[in-house]
DNA sequence: CTCTTGACGCCGG
DNA sequence: TCCGGCGCCAAGA
């Protein structure tokens, strides 16, 4: 509801397998088109970005363990509410932006 | 049909 | 670590 003028049969496809991630588990958005065995890193993005609201998108991060750049403050505090793998930190002061997911620990094999 | 726009990915410096 | 550049795919104008 609300944003969505009317998803587009790839658009549902992405939304209804990011829906699927267990929580604590992650999927990165090339990981997404991989599974789906179509489209590419970017359609991913551009998918969530328009109809991500209604799924849990925090769980979709870049390739590097990055949180998507829109909100990276508010998917850190549900991956740490969720107890999902993060890599470890090394300064004292811990950054927002510096926090990465351990992909290798957190990458969802699929459904 | 072409061109632009992205919550991207990877390599190089 | 942070840039910059090129390749990638779907959707809309």
């Amino acid at each position: 509801m609300s944003a969505d003028g009317l998803p587009s049969p790839f658009a549902e496809d992405v939304l209804d397998l990011v829906a699927q991630i267990p929580a604590g588990t992650v999927l990165t958005y090339g990981d997404v088109a991989a599974l789906l065995g179509r489209g590419g890193p970017r359609a991913v993005g551009n998918v969530m970005a328009r109809f991500g609201s209604g799924v849990p998108w925090w769980r979709v991060l870049r390739a590097d363990g990055r949180m998507p750049l829109c909100d990276e403050v508010g998917a850190l505090r549900r991956h740490l509410a969720e107890g999902t793998p993060l890599r470890p930190v090394a300064g004292a002061v811990v950054v927002a932006a510096h926090r990465r997911v351990d992909l290798d620990r957190a990458r969802w094999s699929g459904p």
